[in-house]
DNA sequence: GCTATCGATTGACATTCGTCAGTTCAATCG
DNA sequence: CGATTGAACTGACGAATGTCAATCGATAGC
């Protein structure tokens, strides 16, 4: 995953042919490009999406216990996508008693949502 | 990546007691989820992010010839990397003559554009 | 024909991913 | 205390990913 866009300046033609016009620079730079990467790449899975959907639609915050029976997959399996998303800093959690609550934290999705659009 | 999102009721609590509120079943169909999580995973490289950048804020089309120098990796890489964003419907390609020139396709973007938003 | 060039493909490699069974940790309730 | 429960962690596995060197196919120009 190395990102080095240290934007050297591109060749020149060979000849005086252009095989296009000439490109134009990206104009996300590479931090931003690895932040959002790392946000996409945590939505890049189905049951992940799913989960930030509800957890997205729900008013306030939800239990794993709630989760679990959601999905066709086991209960390690879901804590570990939780903290896939966890670790890309789209939701985080709260522990009450026995009980985590997980929330979706909006902002985490800004800044992809805004390149996007 | 098993998305099997038939939606078994979830059993009740145990006792009286409720962790949480009740959760709201996801919005996304299954199959919008496996649409827009592989619209995300290919965004999920920042290499490939900066690639839909570049062309898509380019009027025109892009060589790939034009595209090689702006990243620190090998042809082959590149080459592969384009062809997993066309795989995601996210781009498409038109050779003429030696050159093949790259262009987005912005509807592969709006799904997962307007869910985010 | 021969040669050069652009871009895709192949094969290989280390790394990461998604998944589960099993276990552990923490907190609650008898 | 001991038993139970919710949730995270560990180890393992096959599958997929990102990368490159080497090669191949197709086209253009000589």
């Amino acid at each position: 995953m190395s990102v080095d866009m240290e934007l050297t300046p591109k060749r020149k033609r060979a000849a005086g042919e252009r095989c296009c016009q000439p490109v134009v620079y990206p104009d996300v730079q590479p931090a931003e490009a690895v932040r959002m990467a790392s946000v996409a790449k945590a939505l890049g899975d189905p049951i992940r999406l799913q989960l930030v959907d509800v957890l997205r639609r729900h008013a306030g915050e939800v239990c794993v216990c709630e989760l679990v029976p959601l999905f066709d997959i086991s209960q390690p399996t879901l804590s570990h996508h939780l903290s896939k998303l966890r670790a890309a800093g789209i939701v985080d959690s709260q522990r009450r008693g026995l009980w985590a609550y997980y929330y979706v934290r909006p902002e985490a999705l800004e800044e992809l949502s805004a390149w996007l659009s």
